[in-house]
DNA sequence: GAATATCCTATTATTTCTATAGGGTTATAA
DNA sequence: TTATAACCCTATAGAAATAATAGGATATTC
């Protein structure tokens, strides 16, 4: 299961994304926009802020904005960033690797096998999708 | 991630096709080599015999066995079982579909057109994928 | 009928996720 | 410089899912 945390943080760089201007946009503007507790929300924000990817102003007429272009944020830094490993086991992750205890031989392990497939067949559509991809059609122009 | 519960009923599906023959295997067996706790194997494979994919024998020389050659057992079917949902959210998915709350439409939703994504092509991985498949080289003589 | 192994229900323990509370800090406008 | 409106940060509690355990019932073999 995708965790709300993903899901709302997806949706508010959407809801940027999809702004005409880079200007700064309040978190209750977005929260209430999307339906998120805002407190949540804030702590999600955060989180993005101090990863990279957007930028924040403090302050009456302050909010957040992005810092890259919708097409220069790829999926897989969001995915990682908010949901973590992208990978169902950590035996086959690429960024969050761990052994496996239980498991003697990863080579001659079925789930290490189904689940490297699964991977990549993940990483494929997150690399070759970014937040721009995302934007509802309406707000494209 | 994937539950545990998944991770050990692939396992032990493994071992039971590698059998080269379809005799009962005990519990206790499988549950010795892969490392799993045997009261939780139990309740894995009685989820397995539920479903069709396994049958049992009671008594002294009884246990487990396939019921259907391995590569008659997509991997589709297995993760349902076991794992629920193939889709991370449940507004895309095929066979436990619901409606979000949060969302007044899934058209515009930059979730939904993520995750239908990531559907497809995990469904494509486990529609290709047997657990004939998953069996290591070694014992596939 | 004794031994063996599955079957079944209920319960507990553990972990993770989600959200809230509440205060503190900082920048901006007037 | 004062009021305002935002961001910043930690802690924690409630809820849900996951993982595991316990104990007895039932069926089969020898």
């Amino acid at each position: 299961m995708l965790s709300k945390k993903t899901k709302y943080g997806l949706k508010a760089l959407t809801y940027l994304a999809s702004q005409e201007k880079r200007e700064p946009v309040q978190i209750a503007e977005i929260a209430k926009h999307e339906n998120i507790s805002q407190k949540f929300l804030e702590s999600i924000l955060l989180t993005l802020r101090r990863n990279g990817y957007l930028g924040s102003k403090k302050g009456k007429g302050g909010g957040y904005y992005l810092i890259k272009e919708p097409h220069e944020i790829p999926m897989t830094a969001v995915m990682r960033i908010l949901e973590g490993p992208i990978a169902m086991v950590p035996c086959v992750s690429l960024k969050f690797y761990e052994k496996c205890d239980d498991c003697p031989d990863e080579d001659s392990c079925s789930v290490n096998k189904l689940m490297l497939q699964v991977r990549d067949a993940n990483l494929e559509v997150y690399r070759n999708t970014t937040l721009a991809n995302l934007i509802p059609a309406k707000a494209q122009n």
